[in-house]
DNA sequence: TTGCTGGCTTCTATAGGCAGAAGTCAGATC
DNA sequence: GATCTGACTTCTGCCTATAGAAGCCAGCAA
C-alpha cells in the first residue's frame, strides 16, 4: 500500500466512480430532492417546498436529474384538470436507497438532535427498520474497520 | 402517506440527518478527501495531488473535517524531520465507509467506463469484495423497492 | 546562517449558485 | 373571451467558491 502512495502523484478522478455519483449527486439540495422523491413527492411546487430551495434553482436541479436519467418526467391528468407533468424515480434514481440510507444512518448517529427521527424506513414485508450494512460477498457480516480499501486500476492515474 | 402530505407544507429540514449529513460531507471534494483518506492518505500535499483541487480549498475543507470531528490533526515525526502534522481518519469519519461503499456501488453500477474498477474494497479476513446492502432489524435481507420511507417526527416541521 | 521543504495563508480575479420578484404559457373553467 | 392555476423562465443582484500565484513560517541539514 505504501509503495502504491508513493509511486503515483494523483488520481485519474474523472474515472472515479465515487467521483462521478458526486457529480451527479454531490450537492445539499439534490440528495434532498432524492430524499424527497422516495418519501413520494412527484410535483414541482411540493419539491420547491419542501426542499426549501428557490423555483429556478429547483428547475435547473430537476432539469439535471431528468438528464442523468434519475427522475423521468411523467405526463398525468387528474380529472377536471388539464394534463400536467410529475417527476418519477427511474430505477437509477430508486437505486439510490442504500446511499440515502446510509446518510441517514451516519447523521442518526452522528448529527442529530432530540426532536425525535426525522425519516423512518421500514421493511415493507414486516414493517422492521431498515438499516445499510456491509457484507462481502462470501456473506460475511463486515464492520466498518474490516474493509481494506485500495486504489484500483481505474483509479490510479494513466499515462 | 397521502394525508402526510396534503397536510403539510414542508419539512424542517434543519432537522433532517440526511440535510445534516450533507450539510458536513456533502460536496464532491469532503468526499474526495474522505476516499482518500480511506485510502490511507494522511498529508496535506498529497490531498491536494490527489483531491485535485488547491490548497486554500484543501486548507479550507480539512479545517471544516477536523472541526467536524471527522478527521484529526496529530503530530507526527520522521527520524531526522521536524514535527509535522497529518490528518486521521476518526471513528467519527471511518463510519463513512458504508455511505462511501453505497456511492462506489451505485457509482459503479451507473457511471462507469470501460478502465476497470476505480476503488477496491474487499473484506479484511477473507478477501472477498464488500458491498452495501440493507438489511431489516428482523434480519431480512431488503431490496431497494421493498422500503417504505415516511417522514417520522423529526421531519415535520413544528409549528 | 543559509538554504530547503512541507504546510499552510494571503491576494486577486473570475465563475457559478441562489433567492426573490416578476413575467410567461397552456389549457380547463366560467 | 376572460380568468385562474400549476409549472415553469427570465432578470437582477448578491454572495460564495475556486483556481493560481505568491508569500510566509518552522526547523533540520549543510
Amino acid at each position: 500500500m505504501e509503495d502504491l502512495r508513493n509511486d503515483r502523484d494523483s488520481w485519474s478522478n474523472a474515472n472515479c466512480s465515487i467521483a462521478r455519483a458526486m457529480d451527479i449527486v454531490g450537492s445539499r439540495s439534490t440528495i434532498l430532492i432524492m430524499r424527497d422523491a422516495l418519501l413520494g413527492t412527484r410535483r414541482f411546487d411540493d419539491f420547491v417546498r419542501r426542499v426549501g430551495i428557490g423555483e429556478p434553482a429547483m428547475a435547473a436541479r430537476l432539469k439535471e436529474l431528468v438528464g442523468a436519467g434519475l427522475l423521468e418526467r411523467i405526463p398525468y391528468r387528474e380529472p377536471g384538470q388539464r394534463t400536467r407533468h410529475e417527476y418519477q424515480l427511474t430505477a437509477k434514481g430508486r437505486e439510490l436507497v442504500p446511499v440515502i440510507t446510509a446518510l441517514r444512518n451516519w447523521g442518526d448517529t452522528w448529527a442529530t438532535d432530540d426532536t425525535g427521527p426525522p425519516i423512518l424506513a421500514t421493511h415493507h414485508d414486516c414493517g422492521q427498520p431498515v438499516r445499510a450494512v456491509l457484507r462481502c460477498e462470501a456473506g460475511h457480516d463486515v464492520a466498518d474497520g474490516d474493509v481494506d480499501i485500495i486504489a484500483g486500476p481505474g483509479l490510479i492515474r494513466q499515462g
